[in-house]
DNA sequence: GAGGGTTGTGTTAGCGGTAACATGCTCCGG
DNA sequence: CCGGAGCATGTTACCGCTAACACAACCCTC
């Protein structure tokens, strides 16, 4: 006896072959109805429904082979697990899905050297864009980027020298507008407290523009120290505050890298009885929910962040179409607004909501 | 004059093909080389120097179309704002990058529905393992993962009708163990805050451990309303409060369904000079850092977020080599372990860190 | 030194789609 | 009633890689 042509019949994922088969045309039609090209209405309503009773799924990856078009789009955030980065891959993902591509998501923790890996490693999916937090790389990511042709999108950021578009803002700028806001209320001894590893190039930035606000102002020495490595978050805002104070026991102003490290400075203020803002202002960046739910609310700088995510799609839902055309598309930079957010971390007393640690008021409710 | 063989030398990425060649071997010997099959060491060596040297990265799509496996693994997830998940995500893509698989991350924003078209769009790609949160699937789903073969793990909950592997732990417990705790510290009209919503089937489910615990201790009527969709957080623990107090203004204990909703309900107390945990306690869920930084601490249940992803991975690890040796696999099922850890927010008065809101002790520092 | 295993490499035939061109058909104006 | 345009569909030739088998050279062992 000889083998049956199909030798196990293991009813492995059918093919478009086999919707071909089913709806009596060829594979290209099958094709064609899937993908929107002209067709009879008829004919494809009939091949649709195979499909259907077939449960045929299309291949991605022999679409992908033959087309030369993966579909995806490669996005490399610092850490999921920050509320402004996930906010930007979800307008990202919003604004992409939208237009049929996927997203390949990939984090560096903070680790230099990292970004490299998840480069080299997600090049092999070919991706038609790539998204990059910052704009801080390594050489050898530039070049590999350069090398491919691939669309890059920079984001938070305004790099010097971008590699191709840029959707962010100026963090120096954000931390200098801080700086200028406990200034503008009278403080003249204001630390900084983040910002202090290479490792997270933002907040470096933004204890630059502190620094160079400093400078501006005429407000003296600069108070800030080495503590930490990101990704800073509330303990460290506490425990930082600890070590500022007992080096500088006199400051009346902190600018924090972010929200969550000005959460835990505050909460170790109230933990020793320091009133916040009377005794000591304090300023965060990021417009985290915290912000506006603790008590006192955190003074902010608020960015668009799944606004940056949305743009930095639209912008390569166009330059890939353009490409796959053949046209070109010149480099964008799509500077992208922050806003000063005053809450009762520098300014208290505001109607009904004031809040005076560690002392009275005891407003019946 | 004929045409040139190569039309547009548009120096297009080189192939496998162009390795061998500059290498002097067939393009089997290069796959082979990369892929650590048999071969000889000197060979090896001068593949992979034409690969450094032409920058050659392998076509993942080609790749998984000939030996049908896509290396990729599609995790779905309600949302990536949030520490706990993005904490799980994590650990499984430490896992599964170890093995050389792939992350495809889709995240449904806790809208029904979604999840259903994030799996049909993710198998396009012929993902090798598939990570669900929950154990709540519409039944189009379940067919779909049932008739792909491909292996499933459920996480974050223990469902009654696994579909495949599941690695967690008893939301309903998770309640029920909080209202415990609230009642063995004297608390007796205790109410809930969050779970409202069928979107977020595991905050409902700590809200039937709430409700049975109620029984079980004989607590009397339940406390809890509608309110909010998920994302619950913050501001709605905050609003929830407000509207729990006007309603049941005697209440003394509240169990929250995640920590965040139970640092807005604090943050609330507070505002309205309400002594937390004096004349409220209040309990959450989760662990999350805001937990152990706000002040008072807030008491929780932690539970291993990170562990989750990372024996979720290690299931997918056993499992998927297996069927590529063609074995199957038992399903199984990782109960893991969660732990009240008990704060500020219903047990005052701890060393050091004693804190009354609005009343005394201003302990001096 | 013949038989049988190992080792290193090459050859062949796809994997499941799509680009590009080919084909037959209908419809139209002159 | 013919030429040519336009439409719906079919045919062919890959896309870049790997499974499976083929094969030659070498190593044993008896």
């Amino acid at each position: 006896m000889t083998k049956p042509p199909t030798p196990t019949p293991t009813r492995s994922a059918p093919t478009m072959n086999d919707v071909a088969r089913a709806a009596n045309v060829s594979k290209m039609t099958v094709s064609r109805a899937l993908r929107g090209d002209r067709i009879a209405p008829e004919t494809k309503a009939r091949i649709l429904a195979e499909i259907d009773r077939l449960h045929y799924v299309p291949h991605a990856a022999a679409g992908a082979l033959a087309s030369r078009r993966s579909g995806f789009v490669a996005v490399i955030v610092p850490s999921i697990d920050n509320a402004n980065f996930a906010e930007t891959v979800r307008g990202l993902e919003a604004e992409l899905r939208a237009a049929g591509l996927d997203l390949l998501l990939g984090t560096t923790e903070y680790r230099i050297g990292r970004e490299d890996e998840l480069v080299q490693t997600m090049m092999r999916h070919r991706p038609e864009g790539i998204v990059l937090t910052g704009g801080v790389h390594t050489s050898r990511v530039a070049d590999r980027l350069a090398r491919s042709g691939i669309p890059v999108v920079e984001t938070w950021d305004l790099p010097a020298t971008p590699i191709g578009h840029v959707v962010g803002f100026s963090n120096r700028a954000a931390g200098a507008m801080m700086t200028e806001h406990l200034a503008a209320i009278g403080r003249r001894r204001i630390a900084f407290l983040g910002g202090a590893s290479p490792r997270d190039p933002r907040g470096e930035a933004r204890k630059h523009g502190y620094l160079e606000a400093l400078v501006r102002l005429g407000l003296g020495p600069p108070r800030t120290l080495r503590y930490g490595l990101p990704p800073l978050s509330m303990h460290h805002g506490a425990a930082g505050l600890a070590r500022t104070i007992a080096r500088w026991p006199d400051i009346d102003g902190l600018v924090c890298a972010s929200d969550p490290i000005a959460f835990g400075a505050i909460s170790e203020c109230q933990r020793r009885r320091i009133a916040v803002p009377q005794t000591i202002a304090i300023g965060g960046f990021g417009d985290f929910e915290i912000a506006r739910c603790s008590h006192p609310g955190i003074t902010t700088i608020a960015v668009e962040a799944a606004q940056i995510g949305q743009r930095a799609g639209a912008i390569l839902r166009t330059v890939i179409e353009a490409l796959r055309r053949g046209e070109a598309c010149p480099a964008t930079i799509d500077e992208t607004s922050m806003s000063l957010e005053v809450r009762g971390s520098t300014v208290g007393e505001r109607e009904g909501k004031d809040f005076f640690f560690g002392k009275k008021k005891q407003k019946t409710f």
